[in-house]
DNA sequence: TTAGCTGCAAAGAGTTTGCTGGGAG
DNA sequence: CTCCCAGCAAACTCTTTGCAGCTAA
């Protein structure tokens, strides 16, 4: 089933993947539908087999569900780029919240925004 | 003109505000479109008067610009309510992606997702 | 058979835009 | 006289949904 298809192109990305990416890539192999993919997405994030994160533009990203991914990430508003870093160790401010604020923290995203290394060369 | 009126809302505001919000209560005092709201938003957002920040709800939530302003919020997933904490200093590991990366923040976004103290009690 | 997958087209929500008239400096 | 502001309706983008047919166990 299509699902399955689906499922790989997010296991085989190391990035996040707009369902739109994730339909283009899965179109190149079998016919599908936008519907279904968008379906399928928010099957497999019930499932908790997909993180979905939605960005400042607006667009939902999907990506592996793993409690070592970071979801952090720096984008960068020239390129819009996305690069994810693991620098953030906000497990620590989490339990603080937890302790001081008694606020149950399932989860959490954090994005930063810039210029890459990238965009700051070509700038100059 | 209508603009002091968006921008006094935000500013009496101590919550970030939907562009919906803002509407419904500059409505009250005067006649406004929610076109014009948009309009101006965008523009007090140009010029640094006010911030924007996409929440995972995919809607844009306003507030006035402010180095002081946390930004960083708890999101109950029951009651859909908003607490803002300052208790994360984030400049510290934005520096610390800056020296390692290169990469050139200038801003951050930072969301906790869960199950507030009053939701959690009204469960019991 | 029963339940879950699909495609298609239409709807939905939040936001933006083009056009036009109006008000301020 | 200009230029920016405002209203209105239409457009846009991403995403969801209803319906009907299909597929698999």
């Amino acid at each position: 089933m299509k699902k399955d298809f689906i499922f790989d192109v997010i296991k085989n990305s190391p990035n996040s993947l707009t369902a739109e990416e994730i339909y283009n890539d899965v179109s190149q192999n079998i016919d599908v539908n936008l519907s279904t993919v968008y379906r399928t997405l928010n099957n497999l994030v019930d499932k908790n087999l997909v993180t979905k994160v939605v960005r400042q533009d607006k667009i939902a990203y999907y990506e592996l569900a793993n409690e070592e991914n970071p979801k952090h990430y720096l984008i960068c508003d020239k390129c819009s780029g996305a690069f994810s870093t693991e620098m953030c160790n906000l497990d620590k401010i989490a339990r603080k919240i937890k302790r001081e604020t008694g606020f149950n923290i399932t989860s959490h995203t954090l994005e930063f925004h810039g210029i890459c290394p990238e965009c700051i060369k070509n700038a100059k």
